[in-house]
This record gives C-alpha cells, sequence and structure tokens, in this order.
RNA sequence: GGUGGCGUGGCCGAGAGGCGAGGCAGCGGCCUGCAAAGCCGUCCACACGGGUUCGAAUCCCGUCGCCACCUCCA
C-alpha cells in the first residue's frame, strides 16, 4: 500500500516514490528564533512530526531535517547590545525545544543552525553568480540578489507569473535588477554588530534568509531529496526563492513540497497588531501536553485550525474516553496473558494514514475500536477486549498519543501522589462502610467533598475508583 | 488585480456521485442506593440558485459569504 500526500507545487495527491528505496529525506522549514513560540509553530512542527512517524511505521529509514534559522533580520532587530542577537537566538531555541518536548515531537535527526552553515550557503551563492542566475549589487553595498528574469521556471511553486507578482513594496530596489530579485547575501551595513558578519567574495556580510534553507537541505540531504515541508504561509516567497536558487544551482532539489495549515484564533489569523497570539507556554500551561497534542493533531494537516474556547476541553473529553478504556481494559485484563504477540494496526486506520496522513479518520478508527473493546469488556468478552486494546495501544502510539505511554506517565508516582492516594483511600473506605449500613447521606458527603477538590469516584464490580 | 483555499447537524471535524465517519454537548433507555463510567437508542447535516444524472453534500454553471499568500510570518 502505497503513501499519497498531497503535493503543493502538482496541486495534487501524488502517490509517493522513494528517491532511494525505503528511504525518505525531508527537510522542514523551522523557527526563526526572534521570540517565543505560539500554537502554530506547535502545530505545524507535530503535522511533520506525524508525517516522519507514519513513514516510519511503513517501514522507512527517515532522514528528518528540521533548521534553526538563528541569522536574520528580525533576530538581529531583537538584539541589544546588552542583550546581543546570538544570546536571543539561544534563549528563544531553547523555548522551542522545550515546546516540542513537551508535546513529544521527535527531536530531528538534524537541527542545524543556519550560522553553522555560513561556506555552503556562500557555496551555493558563487554558483549562482557563476551561472549567471546572481549579481553582486552595483550600489556598492556588498548585497548580492537572486535575478528572478534570468530563472524561466520562477513562480512554478505557486503558480504564479512574474509578471502577475504585485511590484515590491520595498520600492527602493537597493541597486536590484528587478523589484522581484531578492537578496542571497546582505552586506554588513553600518550600525550592524561585527559578530554577525561573515567575510565572503563580496564582502563582509550575513546570508538571505531563504538562501538559508537551500543551503541547509543540500548540505543534510543532498542535491535532491523527497520532501519539503512548511507552513502555508511559507509557499512564497520563502520556498518559491529556495526551490528556484537551488535549481537554478543545479540541484533537483525536493520532489515533494508538503504544507501545512495555520492556526486562526476565534476566526482570525494570529498576529501582533491584534493582539490574539497564544503562545507556547500559555498553552501548555492550559491542559495537559497529552490533550495538547490530540487537540493540535485531530484536524487534517492542511486544514486551518480555529482555535476557541472550549477546543482543548472537547479534545480533553475524547481523549479521556480512549484513556479511560485503557485503564478499564488494562484493569480488567490484568495478569491474563493478553499479549498475545504483534498486534496489527486496522486496516482502516492505516488505509487513512496512507491517504495525506488522514489523522481525523485514523481517530474515528481508534475510537470506534475503543467502543468495540467497551462493549466486548461489558459483555464479558475477554479476548475481543485484549484485542481491541492490543490495537488502540497500537494506533495511539503511532500517532504519540498513547496515554500509558512512558512520555505521558512519568511523573506520576511520586511522594505526594502517594499520599494523596493514602488520603482518598480512607475517605473512600468511610463513604464504603456508610453505603454498607445504607446511610447514603453520608456516602454521599463524602462524594461531594472529594468533587469539590476535583476527584472524580466510579463505583464498579471491584470496588470505587477514584480519578483527578 | 494575481494565486490558492474554505462554507457539513447545537459545537468540533472527516468524507467526496448511491452503502447514515468519529468526537463533544443534548435527549430516552439499560446498569447504579443515587451517581460516575460504559453500552444501546435518538438527534439523518452538507451556504444559496440553477443544471447534469435513475440518483448530487460530492460533478458543472452562477450567486453570496469567509480566509490565506503576493518579498515579516509555522
Amino acid at each position: 500500500m502505497a503513501i499519497r500526500l498531497y503535493d503543493s507545487r502538482a496541486q495534487a495527491l501524488q502517490e509517493f516514490v522513494a528517491l532511494e528505496p525505503g528511504k525518505v529525506g525531508m527537510y522542514v522549514c523551522g523557527p526563526t528564533v526572534q521570540s517565543s513560540p505560539h500554537i502554530g509553530h506547535l502545530r505545524s512542527a507535530l503535522a511533520y512530526d506525524l508525517w516522519r512517524r507514519w513513514f516510519t511505521y511503513r517501514g522507512y529509514d527517515v532522514t528528518f531535517v528540521r533548521n534553526v534559522t538563528d541569522i536574520d533580520d528580525k533576530v538581529l532587530a531583537n538584539g541589544s547590545a546588552n542583550d546581543p542577537w546570538w544570546a536571543v537566538a539561544y534563549r528563544v531555541e531553547l523555548e522551542f525545544t522545550a515546546g516540542y518536548n513537551a508535546l513529544g515531537i521527535l527531536a530531528p535527526t538534524y537541527e542545524p543552525r543556519a550560522t553553522a552553515s555560513i561556506p555552503g550557503m556562500q557555496e551555493l551563492i558563487a554558483t549562482l553568480i557563476e551561472k549567471g542566475h546572481a549579481y553582486v549589487a552595483e550600489d556598492g553595498t556588498g548585497d548580492v540578489f537572486f535575478d528572478v528574469k534570468s530563472w524561466a521556471a520562477y513562480g512554478e511553486l505557486t503558480n504564479q507569473k512574474p509578471d502577475d507578482m504585485a511590484d515590491s513594496a520595498d520600492a527602493a530596489t537597493r541597486g536590484k535588477r528587478d523589484p522581484r530579485d531578492f537578496a542571497l547575501w546582505k552586506g554588513t551595513k553600518a550600525g550592524e554588530p561585527a559578530s554577525a558578519s561573515w567575510n565572503s567574495p563580496w564582502g563582509p556580510g550575513r546570508p538571505g534568509w531563504h538562501v538559508e534553507c537551500s543551503a541547509m537541505a543540500r548540505r543534510y540531504l543532498g542535491s535532491s531529496f523527497d520532501i519539503h515541508g512548511g507552513g502555508l504561509d511559507l509557499r512564497f516567497p520563502h520556498h518559491e526563492n529556495e526551490l528556484a536558487q537551488s535549481t537554478a544551482a543545479g540541484d533537483a532539489f525536493a520532489q515533494h513540497w508538503v504544507h501545512n495549515g495555520l492556526v486562526n484564533i476565534d476566526g482570525q489569523k494570529m498576529s501582533k497588531s491584534l493582539g490574539n497570539s497564544i503562545y507556547a507556554a500559555e498553552f501548555l500551561a492550559a491542559a495537559r501536553p497529552i490533550v495538547i497534542r490530540y487537540y493540535l493533531a485531530s484536524a487534517h494537516y492542511r486544514s486551518t485550525i480555529d482555535y476557541h474556547a472550549g477546543s482543548l476541553v472537547e479534545a480533553e473529553s475524547a481523549l479521556d474516553r480512549i484513556q479511560g478504556f485503557l485503564e478499564r481494559s488494562g484493569r480488567v485484563l490484568a495478569g491474563q496473558g493478553t499479549s498475545g504477540g504483534a498486534v496489527a494496526i486496522p486496516d482502516a486506520f492505516a488505509t487513512a494514514m496512507d491517504d495525506d496522513l488522514g489523522v481525523p479518520q485514523a481517530l474515528g478508527v481508534v475510537h470506534e475500536t475503543v467502543r468495540a473493546g467497551n462493549a466486548a469488556l461489558d459483555d464479558g468478552d475477554t479476548a475481543t477486549a485484549a484485542r481491541a486494546r492490543a490495537e488502540v495501544i497500537a494506533m495511539t502510539s503511532v500517532l504519540g498519543i498513547n496515554p500509558e505511554a512512558p512520555e505521558w506517565t512519568s511523573g506520576e508516582g511520586g511522594a505526594a501522589d502517594a499520599v494523596l492516594g493514602t488520603l482518598v483511600d480512607r475517605l473512600i473506605a468511610e463513604r464504603e462502610s456508610a453505603r454498607a449500613s445504607k446511610d447514603f447521606a453520608t456516602a454521599d458527603k463524602v462524594r461531594d467533598t472529594l468533587a469539590g477538590a476535583g476527584i472524580t469516584l466510579e463505583d464498579g464490580p471491584e470496588g470505587t475508583r477514584w480519578t483527578l
């Protein structure tokens, strides 16, 4: 069964065929580390984490590269004498890493920083100049521009004709031959810190944004690789320019382009001017990380997610249903030797995932399996329940949302939990004796007290359970 | 102006010419001392107007509304 993906350049679903059988080379645009991560960054990283996990499940050896753009106009702008740009970049990078880790996003195979790949960028620029696709600005600034007119295919990624492109707002063309030309190298200007200046054949300066990704992709994945991903907002100009540069320099570059949808807040784009950005730290404090992962994964990766109050509550209810089944089945089936070897993921789940990463449909299969498993437990059909349990574990594990996986359960079971358990167990015992003597008023009072502390009781055949 | 996307039941969210995705919320029932959890049932939706078809949420034409990108952006 082949994996199909929606290729943004072809604007069509395409069957994925690896350049090298059994291997996938994937480059994803990581953050420009200029300010704290927000929901959208997490969503984007998660989308490619899911792609990567699915390719891996399907047996591919995935080389996953996600860069860190640590030198850029905005990084520079956010630095100061007391807090240099590179300190800002490192600090913000740590915030991103913390956010990724919190959501169980796997570390990339390579996570290159742009500042560590300057020679590769210069090499690419030199090639472009040599081939007549780039030129040194005639205004003496040391800038080097890509010559859009020299590359007939320019616009192929976003299906635009250069003549249709609005003239640059950057009206002062700064030594450009054409307003659409974009910077490959930015000569160091007066007042810019020496720490942000690298020597080059064109004078001291720093790389342009687009060329950074082209060079890093080539360095870690070679001149041709399978998939290039990034946020929908990066299609133009960033990815269009990357494609033009790399192909003009002679690289085959990415075979497929994949773009994830953005996150809106109450129907509006997140933006600093609207003041509606939700930062990762705030978001991660709003619910358990696994709930956030479930929420961000539950819409198709290409669709816009519209976040609103209540989104996480709904996600949590849905996830609790899965978790509740795993807890219940784990308890009932404990010690029954239910492992029974490797359990295949249900075909319906795999089919959904193969089809352009159909996570929402795949989650439908998870929930159907949960229902069937619960029904089997109700009927005492432990064989069916055990199979459902194994399937649910397998499916949620691939998605990174298995509530019983170590990444979500570590941290539980500490001393504080033990103390709490002792206290709650004592109250439950008091309630039990009250119930035994039909003193339901007292029993309900205990339950209400615990409910007030956020503890829910469930009476079952094996006794009373509690959850926080 | 150019390019692309979207409008699905109270809410979220898939699907894509005929077989009622799924979740959340609600309602009825089973279970329970009462609950909770679970199960069963219920709630049969696809912006609007035409058209094609035996059959359209799905295809075509038109209309309305919303959104994204067009050198800051995941």
